[in-house]
DNA sequence: TGTACATCAGTGAACGCGCGTTCACTGATGTAC
DNA sequence: TGTACATCAGTGAACGCGCGTTCACTGATGTAC
């Protein structure tokens, strides 16, 4: 029967979702390298490992916790971008900037699994890229229909890129399509100084330092926003 | 007898070097997490809790190591700077810049383990802090001097910093002594700049996308010092 | 609609491993008179 | 210079813990005729 099929199913996919959302949890507070299928199983009232009717091995669990946390940072930024008025470029690249930050302070430890440093022993499978581009995408798109819509102009404070970054630039317009290589090498400035500044905060480089860092990062995001050429 | 003392003392510190010479090691192959102290004792041919003569506890070690390690990349960086033409602040500036990148990607998981995620449950003490600012401050002398010397010259395309950014100015100040709030904002991008992009190099996420990382880094070095106003 | 069979979820025990840390101890090295 | 004592380095056993993964199994759920 077709209906009770699914309710078998229907089962399977809440419990698979149950243990990810507690190893989330536990993801929250002991980071990726406490995190233990023994301690998700005790939880779930299961013995360890009935765990494996559900992933094949730990590091299938780690991987389901990264996809859904690119998804999760990606799905904010998309929102972030959704609430701005389209022609309001400048606007969006901020409020996607100031989206990432607040994911990452809000999950500090799922965004440590993202863009943190590798855990050891770990390789992710290819079914992570995709969702790892999804935020990157609405930068891009930001990017592309600011160009598109000819608001963009980007101070000519730097030297050309050199002629051997053109095969990267190739497979970046992928993500930004339609733009010279001089706004490529800008978008990924912009890109790396956005996580830059939100792994310094979270990573605790600003320790001591920078004690107002939502001020700051509001005002670089704008200066690195005016390096893209964005008004 | 003096002589007799100060031998059983280098024997100790001889010991000591050697502990953290092998923790090093293991740190390289299987990174913070996987350090263990009893590896460690197996390794110098001694009984597991011999090391404790040594250090109270792992979180010693690891104090030990990133102590080190912030010293070594302190150290390659100073280098660096010291064989430019002091008053080629560009060329200090970039130089400096592929110092980092290169102790970091000859010593990828002692980098993580100062720039990386957090280990979990580790609270870093005090001593670790001035190590820490060893790199910090010779990028700071390299700003200041260019301001000193008057060929300081950030291009006008930013808004100025935000009133409230006075205040952890004060501190940064301290860092890069005389110069006004912009150029202390400004010096923040090109450092969480700088440490983003070698963050993304080292951590993968620009596997599949950029594949000549080196020349792009150059170039978007060069474009960070164009921002601080470097010649 | 009822029955025979196949699939699947969860159990419980076990394998084999590693870890940090403590503690009472022996024997060597250094110190003070 | 020689002896009594104190300090220190290293041993070996133990505590108590946790982990990932495998495997033969039971009993429930679903499928095909």
């Amino acid at each position: 029967m077709n209906a009770s099929r699914t309710a078998r199913e229907r089962v399977r996919a809440e419990l698979t979702r149950e243990i990810t959302d507690i190893a989330r949890r536990h993801l929250a507070t002991d980071g990726a390298p406490g995190l233990s299928l023994r301690a998700v199983a005790r939880e779930m009232g299961m013995v360890s490992s009935a765990i494996y009717r559900y992933f094949p091995s730990r590091d299938d669990l780690l991987t389901a916790l990264i996809i859904d946390g690119y998804n999760a940072l990606g799905e904010a930024v998309e929102q972030a971008d959704a609430g701005c008025p389209r022609a309001d470029h400048a606007g969006r690249w901020r409020a996607v900037c100031r989206a990432v930050r607040e994911w990452a302070l809000a999950h500090p430890h799922e965004y440590a699994l993202l863009y943190g440093s590798p855990v050891p022993g770990y390789q992710a499978p290819q079914d992570t890229i995709g969702p790892a581009m999804r935020d990157t995408l609405v930068y891009g798109r930001i990017i592309a229909e600011a160009h598109e819509a000819g608001v963009l102009d980007p101070p000519a404070v730097f030297p050309p890129p050199p002629a051997s970054f053109a095969e990267d630039a190739v497979r970046l317009r992928a993500v930004i399509p339609g733009v010279p290589d001089d706004v490529i090498a800008r978008a990924v400035m912009a890109w790396t100084g956005l996580f830059g500044m939100v792994n310094f905060e979270l990573f605790g480089q600003f320790n001591n330092a920078i004690l107002d860092p939502a001020t700051l990062f509001d005002h670089n995001m704008t200066a690195l926003g005016r390096v893209l050429g964005l008004p």
